[in-house]
DNA sequence: GTCTATAATTTGATAGAC
DNA sequence: GTCTATCAAATTATAGAC
């Protein structure tokens, strides 16, 4: 079985990598362990484990570490940027488009019980194989871009792309931290605040 | 050699944990591994390398993984609340004393390239073990309690206590995982400009 | 406090059969 | 695509000598 999506992204199509079921489940269960615990806390064998075959399979489905690390934060990428959606409908002002981005953050938290990918990874660049730290930062400047197109013609003094999606990453930590969800929260608020000026 | 140190903490003396001056290098040594790659970038025998002794000589010094890594963070905790100092000196207005707390995370970023170990730690606390979890945990209570007593009787719309430390946590993230540590002056900017209303 | 020696486990990775 | 078998390396941890 195989499944294909299709994102509009940068006013282009682009194709996202196809997977087989089963390298899917092996990408869901990396993204899993990776938004615990980082990117160590992925172990071949417990991927195995958990969808059902050998270690030695997995590495055919990712030769190699970085490659499924990297495989995993493209397609969070594309996940991501595709449930935010286009950040220039015409319907829409800059307030419902950073409502938008703030949801999908909250959905990610309070239906995952886990952190953004990138946020936890983003923590670590420094130790990461270049090939995952690469696609780490392309999510990073993905999302800045759809953040600065999502405010253009925006009335209140709403702050930068990059100080948005800081609060919203380090909202996510501290929320993690601490235990207190309402945390996370209580940055929404303050972003959407700011934007209603 | 024996190193000491007191930090005045919610109205008390607290006593900092004292080390002999290997044990302090091995914790230098650890934070800095945690800082670039979280918990599990920290191994015994590249600590031990490090400081010039065998991996079972780290053992002398901290019996197990979690006691080395519940010892990092909280001397980084003592150590992050005595550059804060005093929140709330009579001397000093809410804006001088935030700008303080921006300072000192933008000095760790600059100084040592690395990001707040209680952001990285934060970031994949759901795999930590509870020791090291719980210490985290103080350390935001911890910060967060002195930036509310700092904010006490501040003029403009500054934002709650975790509104400002998310900003600072996640600035810090976008920063490293960007390789553009002016999107952390960017948040910093955003929060002494809703200070100062 | 530090060492040697070693155990026990985990991990990323490969060769080759089916 | 998945398996068995295996390897080399790394990791946490302990026992006991100096």
């Amino acid at each position: 079985m195989v499944v294909n999506a299709y994102l509009l992204i940068d006013n282009k199509f682009m194709e996202n990598q196809t997977y087989t079921a089963k390298a899917a489940e092996i990408l869901d269960a990396a993204e899993r362990h990776m938004r615990a615990g980082g990117y160590d806390a992925v172990s071949f064998r417990d991927l195995a484990d958990e969808v059902g075959i050998k270690s030695s399979s997995v590495h055919y489905h990712f030769p190699q570490k970085p490659d499924l690390g990297e495989a995993v934060v493209r397609r969070y990428t594309d996940t991501v940027l595709g449930a935010l959606g286009a950040p220039d409908d015409a319907g829409e002002d800059a307030y419902a488009r950073i409502e938008r981005l703030c949801a999908v953050y909250r959905t990610a938290l309070s239906q995952d019980g886990l952190i953004c990918l990138c946020c936890v990874l983003g923590a670590e660049t420094r130790d990461l194989p270049d090939q995952v730290a690469s696609a780490v930062n392309q999510f990073f400047e993905r999302v800045l871009a759809w953040t600065g197109t999502a405010l253009k013609n925006a009335t209140g003094q709403g702050g930068t792309p990059a100080q948005i999606l800081a609060s919203l990453q380090g909202g996510m930590i501290l929320a993690m931290a601490t235990k207190q969800p309402a945390l996370f929260d209580e940055t929404v608020t303050g972003i959407l605040e700011r934007l209603a000026g």
